[in-house]
DNA sequence: CAATACATTAACATTTCGTTAAGAAAGTTT
DNA sequence: AAACTTTCTTAACGAAATGTTAATGTATTG
């Protein structure tokens, strides 16, 4: 299955966590493991998390402490308390900070998995922020990146695979602009190197098969830089 | 604090059903109580409950069955289930029907009372959208969701199962737009893997042979995505 | 002109989808 | 409770879509 959720796991016993992390990989969830508090802040703002499970007794910094941090920044992120014991006291101020659920060690992995699936279900992603722009118009062109369709206005609808909708999409949110390789190839093929960069030539060669049905757009190759969506 | 949130309380024990009601209510909500599922089942369909908590070893009809119940009169109404002993396999179960959450007993009621606040406040329930949409126009076809009817306009009938029923809606739904394959697994099948998938593809067959009565209808496969219903 | 970067086609492997049918599970009727 | 019906899942297998890599040739640069 596509489009995997990713975690942020933030827990201090290294084998325990260990262990966990590689549970819920199996089960396709992308997963960061931290070992503390510290850690733990410092790589929920470095990526974007769909959940977060936090262990609450920590050294240095504990979980009911990362969450409040957690919260100032994120208000809607779904937490996943751990306590040692069945701690009522930690358990309350958990759910007072917003939290989503908590488990008890030891606790079944089923069950966490369970948990974890009937939180991230209930959330459409309520992502305020920018909503996506997939309708793009260019050349003599219409091209929906939801659906991937590109359009020739006077001809037929082109269905377009995976990569050659996010390369053309990226070439047309840079249109008459360079489209750098290594951008293109870590955002796209999340790697640079001798292989992806042959693959995305590839792509570009199909694009332009695509496009030349409008003989005034052009991707011209920009030697050693990149690409360049443009209209004469 | 406005309009008290309502609940609906099923639990056989009638001592402890009593204990726990009062409790609730010191805190604020409106709590119906109802001591088997039989009973359980015709109050909640008499009026309106913001939750359900709903214990799963009863006589008569267990909690499980009734929660399927409820599910299929309301797919967003939050449920928390009590279980006596801590039985994974009925933990397991509830979540599949689509639980919120599980508590065991001897349970603290503070514990619950923060589980309830925590459901309760989470969202001003998003679902009120379509809620009460049932009734659709597309192509040559009217249909009718809660009646589970499709029907062509210069022919015959044609009822619906429940898995087709709901796959159709949220298609009609997106009409002419994306159905993401993992949105409709997750709320019509409650999950998302191979097994899933695969029940969901043979779904789609089964509709695709119910529209083509419209040729100008079409289920297209947007490859790895999901499908979109649309007419040329 | 040598070295590197790009272009294009094609072969291959992998993943995803479409469809039919068998049979398991749930629901109904007798 | 037995027999029947409907619904749903799972298996099986072919077809289609996608992505990678190889191979071969062309362009650009210093």
């Amino acid at each position: 299955m596509k489009s995997n959720k990713s975690i942020l796991l933030v827990e201090d016993d290294p084998n325990f966590g260990r262990i966990l992390k590689e549970y819920l990989t199996i089960n396709n969830y992308e997963v960061t493991l931290a070992v503390n508090g510290i850690e733990g802040f410092e790589k929920f703002n470095k990526s974007e998390f769909d959940l977060c499970i936090l262990d609450i007794m920590m050294p240095f910094k504990d979980g009911l402490t990362l969450a409040r941090e957690i919260r100032e920044i994120n208000e809607t992120i779904p937490l996943i308390f751990l306590t040692a014991k069945n701690l009522k006291d930690d358990v309350l101020k958990g759910y007072k900070i917003g939290a989503d659920d908590y488990l008890t060690k030891p606790f079944d992995s089923e069950i966490l998995l369970a948990k974890i699936k009937s939180i991230l279900n209930r959330k459409p992603n309520v992502n305020v922020e920018e909503k996506d722009v997939f309708e793009f118009e260019f050349g003599e062109f219409s091209f929906n990146s939801k659906l991937r369709i590109l359009t020739h206005k006077m001809g037929e609808s082109h269905k377009l695979s995976p990569k050659e909708n996010q390369l053309l999409k990226m070439l047309v949110l840079n249109f008459d602009d360079l489209l750098p390789r290594d951008i293109a190839l870590n955002k796209i093929w999340r790697d640079a190197n001798y292989f992806t960069s042959r693959s995305m030539d590839v792509y570009i060669a199909k694009l332009r098969k695509y496009l030349d049905k409008d003989i005034s757009l052009k991707i011209i190759n920009v030697h050693g830089e990149g690409f360049r969506l443009m209209q004469e």
